[in-house]
DNA sequence: CGAAATTCCGTGAACGTTCACGGAATAATT
DNA sequence: AATTATTCCGTGAACGTTCACGGAATTTCG
């Protein structure tokens, strides 16, 4: 029940108070020009009905135009960005219902550069409010200023920052995954040896978003198996064979023992195609995230497990927290949410999407 | 990148469509009265100007008041439908936005009466829709089809029955939720016998919501282990003592050897305290659901996984397929929704919910 | 063929807000 | 006191639907 039992509409406060439902509305948004002896009445009057504004004919008469942009790296088809602008899409689709708009800005998340233009054009489009997945610290600390000093709420996800002008967050808990990570992967069995497959990137301005889980996953590792020996091989994922090779060089020394095998980004899947391969089996493989080829190693047995999370949930989850706050003026219930870590293997991930 | 706002509105259609928004209003609502050359044209022009309804707009002249019923199991703090119930309120609310009505209506679900009871006052509420969570076959498939005769919408959470009419269904997929169990439980460990703890209950009309989930760990163990032990042992819940001394009897043989031990049902917290009572250690426990008492025993060591569901986004989805069926009109995009089987661990059960 | 029945459709008044516009009342200034 | 500024307020036209009403067009039938 919208306007609650009584069906009290502005016209009932406004005769109430003895005066015109202009006025009223005009208290009602603290839109000024209403004598002080007024206001108080009305706001009395409002008290004393239970007077609750009608928010279908509020939207109605009030044809504002919200924007919602949100500030993404650049994504194809499958890959993890990609999963992320899905639940904008679904999410903008039900905000359409709301007469809010949600535009998608992305950019090269190995560019600086790219990153700047994307947050001048976001500016320029001057929105209601903005989500934005940070990759470089610096440059999106400079932004999110511009944006808290023209009053424009933003909300975070995937990971934040420690500014904290922020409306709400939504992400994994990056340090516990990586914990969790390494318990999976070791899972109460002897550890000797335990390979992390990293990518060489271009570190120039740019702040590693995997950083905490890494983190996490050591602390588990010092916690429970101190001695096991932990080795970091880097690869380039553009170049598939120059990946091999480093591979192949990495595994050389005990060629045919099992393994034990992590990445903390999306990319277990390539560490997957190498295993199948080279015919290697036996090895233990977690690795992050639901991409479709990361799914396809865990149905073919190449990788143990997955932890994943509902990114797309997420992304719409802030759409969604930003039209509450906008549209229905409802305050956002916790700024802070971290999503659940799911652990998938061949047995449920089927029903994961 | 997304669509601009719904600019097209129903006098758009209507011209486009040569006819009068009235008409272009009954085809919208299948009100009839319509031929079917104009019929077809405004479904046309519908699609071809993407054509979506100004929900705010509808809901302001349609002064519509419409109610769900939920029909679920008497609940308390903490227990399994306490969940399903706190979905429910948090549908309630967004569904207060719509102007609709969420009641919730429990009954006994050791009761057949109470069931039947509940049934009656759903249908003298008259609402105009219907949310249910089934544990007896046969009166609920007399319930629905009174339902269906008044063409009242239902959905089925949490289990479903074999019949046709219901609008939607969001559950676990039971037979795989054991198949899981079984695979976590057993973990590539040596397994040579697993204790299945299952409940002494007055089996009259009442179907055990569990049994698929035992056909799918049974035919995993024989698959995977075809020559474990399996063995039952059948315990009162509500008696404490009695399930200890239960306990006692079924481990009496091998006392001190370490145990596999699992539950279908939500109480595998029993099986905790009394592990803890016993001071019994390095059992490998698996139960399902995550009421804070499981989650404890997950915490304390007692109980390794937990398979969950979010038996409160299931309500709560359920909720809103209705409410979109209802005052959006628009068709529930899948019937069954299978929702995802998360595996809990100490390590990851904090950022659950 | 004409009247009655039936089918189909346009009209316009709600629904409860928002907000621009213009005017009344009051205060400030000359 | 007359004029001008300022403050305050009422009015009414939107916003995009829904739906009752009445009438036009078409069909049916004697």
């Amino acid at each position: 029940m919208v306007n609650g039992p009584g069906k009290i509409t502005i016209n009932d406060v406004a005769k109430a108070a003895g005066v015109s439902k202009g006025t009223v509305d005009r208290v009602l948004h603290d839109r000024g020009e209403v004598s002080k002896k007024s206001r108080e009445k009305i706001l009395k009057v409002i008290d004393e009905l239970g007077y609750k504004p009608n928010v279908y004919a509020s939207l109605l008469a009030s044809q504002k135009k919200h924007t919602i942009v949100c500030v993404i790296p650049e994504y194809s088809e499958g890959d993890f960005w990609s999963l992320t602008a899905k639940g904008l899409f679904e999410a903008s689709e039900a905000a359409q219902r709301y007469g809010v708009v949600v535009e998608v800005m992305t950019y090269d998340q190995y560019d600086v550069d790219s990153f700047r233009a994307a947050c001048g054009k976001v500016l320029d489009a001057g929105p209601s409010g903005v989500v934005i997945a940070p990759m470089f610290r610096l440059e999106t600390l400079a932004f999110v200023k511009d944006l808290v000093s023209r009053g424009i709420p933003y909300v975070y996800i995937d990971s934040k920052l420690e500014d904290d002008g922020y409306l709400a967050y939504f992400g994994m808990p990056m340090y516990q995954s990586g914990y969790l990570c390494a318990d999976i992967l070791t899972d109460g069995r002897n550890v000797r040896k335990v390979y992390i497959v990293r990518i060489e990137r271009d570190k120039k301005g740019h702040s590693d978003p995997t950083v905490m889980r890494r983190t996490g996953f050591m602390d588990y590792m010092t916690e429970h198996y101190p001695s096991a020996h932990i080795v970091n091989v880097f690869i380039d994922p553009k170049n598939a064979d120059a990946v091999y090779a480093r591979l192949d060089e990495a595994f050389a020394a005990d060629a045919d023992a099992p393994k034990m095998l992590v990445m903390f980004n999306s990319r277990i899947h390539l560490v997957a195609d190498y295993l199948r391969e080279r015919g290697m089996a036996g090895c233990r493989v977690v690795g992050f995230d639901v991409l479709e080829r990361n799914l396809s190693a865990l149905r073919s047995g190449h990788v143990q497990a997955l932890i994943a999370q509902h990114s797309d949930r997420q992304a719409a989850a802030a759409v969604n927290a930003l039209v509450d706050s906008l549209i229905l003026g409802s305050p956002v219930p916790k700024k802070d949410n971290y999503t659940q870590m799911d652990i998938l293997n061949r047995y449920n991930c089927e029903y994961y999407m």
